[in-house]
DNA sequence: CGGCAAATTGAAGTATTTCAACGTCGGTGG
DNA sequence: CCACCGACGTTGAAATACTTCAATTTGCCG
């Protein structure tokens, strides 16, 4: 009933719409969701990593694209074997539940970060997203100081951040040159200065996050 | 085990980080998810009307403070009592997902909102989930033409799209004087061109969207 | 080493923010 | 009943930030 498979960078797992016949599960490797305009333009709506899932339970087609951005091994559940299994546990329901709440939430997270004005602020969250929710996964190394492998390019950034390619890149040697961050090459970036950070991307309530602390302590 | 209470416009039904000791079902009216920030900015996360929920099952504290937009009547479920309820029920248990799933596609909804440049793509986003979701309760009268009756201040709306006050105003009169919308009073707004709006929010996908055909069929 | 895609930089054009002022509406108190 | 006040919306003008387009550099892969 589950299967491992392996992708490979650039390979696209699902197609907008497209009703899916399994669940997956993010084992390895990061996955972009991507929706598509007619007219060309496209955004990125979320990332996935390990332990996330995607494929609708109990409901319709996926509705965006999701595409692999890093070698990705996935594990597919059968979408009938998985449905059956959620009907007689009522445990791992509950689960499945807590798990799309916690997806909600981070939604909602995104939803304040693209409410930000400039694009400093904004790519500042995004910045602190990776570090809170995926260290040790998604190329976030808990060193000191802290050090991220970054998996996506800046177009792609651009897409999810609503700017252009060049807007980022602008808005990452401005946070170099304020010391903020330490840009070492174009994806190997290491945070200098998490207040800072969380002062420009309006998280308040991360300065007294304990994952923040966690990685502070190691990066001061 | 349920109650039904009454709030006046402007009253706060919960605060950030308080862990509610029920849930709220909304019967009438609209509430305002607000997340505020220590050094005065604050953000509107999301608006809630008939039949949205707050107040999260088997989980933490809400995030986000609610307050009342317009006079409103919730009902109040205690919180152990609806768990207890779900527990023994796999079909209500079933439904308080899918409910949640829908949230979450409401949710990526808004983030590609956000995530289009210019200020009038947004606004035109906006109108268009106010009507599609929310004809018949939030204000929006399936008349001919559809005529909105804006249920949030310029202020909530800039908080909410990322912008400010001044650009909602430019923005809303840029729509009018380009024929899209007819604005009869700041609050009172007649929706004259559905597929421009579509066009200008990015979201083709509802040239097809059967609950925006409905509207046009009454508009046009 | 060569070629290509990605990232960066510069400069001009466009959109938004900011600050200030004005108009309108609804409610209050004289 | 009317004048006043305050909140809200609108408008204008200057400052700022972003987009756009073009050119250049960098880094990666064969």
């Amino acid at each position: 009933m589950c299967r491992r498979k392996v992708y490979e960078a650039g390979a696209t797992v699902a197609y907008e719409q497209e009703k899916l016949k399994y669940i997956g599960c993010i084992g390895k490797g990061i996955l972009r969701m991507r929706k598509s305009l007619p007219d060309g333009r496209d955004h990125i709506v979320g990332l996935l990593v390990r332990g996330d899932m995607f494929g609708r339970v109990f409901d319709g087609p996926v509705h965006f694209a999701i595409e692999v951005a890093t070698d990705a091994e996935i594990y597919m559940f059968s979408r009938k074997g998985f449905e059956d299994l959620l009907t007689r546990s009522v445990e791992l329901e509950r689960m499945v539940l807590l798990n799309i709440l916690s997806e909600l939430d981070a939604a909602r997270e995104w939803m304040l970060i693209l409410a930000n004005h400039r694009t400093t602020e904004r790519l500042a969250g995004f910045l602190l997203v990776l570090c809170r929710r995926w260290t040790n996964i998604a190329g976030v190394t808990a060193s000191s100081p802290i050090r991220i492998k970054m998996p996506v390019s800046r177009k792609d950034m651009a897409q999810f951040l609503g700017t252009r390619p060049e807007s980022i890149s602008r808005a990452f040697h401005a946070l170099n040159d304020d010391g903020i961050i330490k840009l070492n090459t174009p994806h190997d970036i290491e945070i200098l200065d998490f207040d800072a950070l969380i002062d420009l991307s309006g998280m308040e309530e991360l300065h007294e996050d304990t994952a923040i602390d966690a990685l502070r302590a190691g990066g001061d």
